[in-house]
DNA sequence: TATGAATGAGTATTCATTCAT
DNA sequence: GATGAATGAATACTCATTCAT
């Protein structure tokens, strides 16, 4: 997922050209903010990635509040996919919502999990910063919904949505706390793990009890 | 638990009141951090909310970052005490963890709340930046320790220790992020529900399942 | 040797520009720092003697401190330069020494002659400070050097070649307290002053020796 | 000469121990000044020199300022008097001379030294520093008498009185330079070794020549 | 006398952003 | 397309100085 991020010198249409190079803008953003922090990643910072100098940059984004924005929302977009994806399905509230877990995981452990998570939506101006926290609540709201949907299919016990909603996305908003490429379990043990906790409790399970689908 | 936190103009022993008046300084420096972020809060506008000109808080504090990691502990401290405090207790690993996550969530809604978990430790030096580290880590490692605890004792099934304390701290340190001190629901019943999650679980509980605590 | 230093609006090559403008803010420096002082001097006067804004200057050098590095370095570079010049000569001990003075009193009498005697080093960092000292220590040795070729090959009477050196150096060393650009002698008619006066000595010079008065 | 300078528990008239004070102020405000540069040097720095608070000091001081001035003064005290005692003489001009160089080295080795020619008069304002160039005039022009006085009565030889004068106090007022307490010459040897080159020049001596006092 | 507390004024430094080339 | 050069704005920190007690 590292390795080298400079589409300079690479072919194909103006258009596309352009285009490559602005997504390796807002992925060396991503990785730079996330390994430095916003505040201390200067413009500099992200140009020398990219082998290029500061001005460059401007030619592909507007500002360095863009290029958050931009992180910020390719983040989210991962998990609004993955959120609407499972909705697709047939399956009750229950294993949709575990399906998005599953995809959130996987989406908050790439380069863009931490701008969606750490960046704060103060270094956004007015503008952009509504248009962050309307993605996050639509998010949310998405969440709760699978959670009633649950409830009402009798897959989900009785429970708060709302609360549940933000149990379960402070748990998976917090992975890139911790979460370390290289030295952590991959996406799909820590979805595992979560889903057994947050399927089953931490209750010792007598016997008999539910069929849970844990892997 | 805002209202005024000026103690310029108050009495006491000297000692007393100096102390008194650094932690007005501590306080408005959490207050600001959590309104406006750390970097976007100038030394200026801490100042001006405690109605004192930006040289006076260096008499009572050696510079920002001081003041970002004299925050950080205070969180961590009542953490750290409401972690202690529960091990005092001879009651199961279940009913201790329980016992963390209510004091955890008191801790946390407070106004220092915000800069545990949101201020990055990356705006601490080499110096306090260990320090903080250190602190988390221990924390960290407490509830994992209680988490195992309830696993020997019976009071908590088969789990994997550390995905849970991530995924019970994740839940928790997101609190900053929604709550509203006058808009959410009361720190204990936050608590309530996160225990009723943490510990049953959402599948739906079978007739005569375990007598848990559920308020 | 005042005149127009700003050589903003200038042609040439990119590199020779730049190089240009360097040299420009370090001499401007030189001037500031002789005329008001390194303390008094902001680097918002620095800008206003070249008509340019204060962080270009930060553009050309990395801080204030190394401004004066830098014009402590172009005096003693002078100074280092006539005394290696003056060593290359077959000249008796006693003639070299007399070129380096003349040497001497041309460089100190320059714009950065000011900063080479008077500015502390005291005010460079411990890294810069020690290169300043190890200059200013091989300038001595020289001096010394001289001074005792000069005893060895008989054209310099017996003496403590160290305080000779320090009696020397402190003459020349002392002139920018008291020479004017425009109201003092000229730097070679103040070489030939000193050198009458250190080779000769204040005794008057008779046919069979001073009647003198001595204790 | 170094040792504790803090009078404060001291007894006598209430007049007499403020003038002790006073003068223990200046002289720890020479000594940090001579350690740390006087820009360097904050009150706090000196005040502790004395285990003494920083307002304490303006009771005996009416602002930094002033203590570089008395420090200066005292300083050019010591050399004016030097003078002064020279002059009241009946010797040659050039005893005189001798005599004045030999008070001079003691002077300017003292804990003012330093002050007096270190510190730029460019910290004072104009009213003070007019004063102190005046004194340092005063000096310079008393040198110049006693060469001028030397070349009448024919004990010094034909020169520039104005050149002789700075080469001479340049060499003198070097000294601050490099003198340390510890670990150079004593005072009465410098001027000794100071006078030998002035009066004979490095020129060899003739054979016959000066029964000079060289030691 | 001495001090704790407070402040006004000043300054080096950083950095996102712009623009002529 | 890309860059060298320049800048405006912002901000943490220092310190001499004052004053009530």
């Amino acid at each position: 997922m590292p390795g080298p991020i400079s589409p300079w010198r690479v072919t194909g249409t103006r258009e596309r050209r352009r285009e490559l190079k602005r997504d390796a803008v807002i992925l060396a953003a991503a990785r730079a903010f996330r390994a430095r922090g916003y505040h201390h990643t200067s413009l500099d910072d992200i140009a020398a990635l990219l082998h290029v100098t500061k001005p460059t940059l401007y030619y592909y984004v507007a500002s360095k509040e863009e290029m958050l924005f931009e992180c910020f929302r390719a983040g989210l977009d991962r998990i609004a996919t993955a959120c609407s994806k499972a909705r697709r399905g047939t399956a009750s509230g229950r294993e949709q919502l575990i399906e998005v877990v599953r995809s959130y995981v996987e989406a908050i452990t790439s380069d863009f999990g931490w701008c969606m998570v750490r960046a704060e939506d103060q270094d956004l101006g007015p503008e952009l910063g509504a248009r962050i926290r309307q993605l996050k609540s639509e998010i949310d709201q998405e969440i709760r919904r699978l959670v009633r949907a649950g409830i009402a299919d009798g897959s989900i016990g009785d429970c708060d949505p709302k609360m549940v909603a933000f149990a379960l996305a402070g748990a998976l908003n917090w992975i890139p706390h911790w979460y370390r490429d290289n030295a952590s379990l991959p996406a799909s043990a820590i979805a595992d793990r979560f889903v057994e906790v947050f399927v089953h409790g931490l209750a010792p399970r007598r016997e008999g009890a539910l069929p849970g689908k844990s892997s």
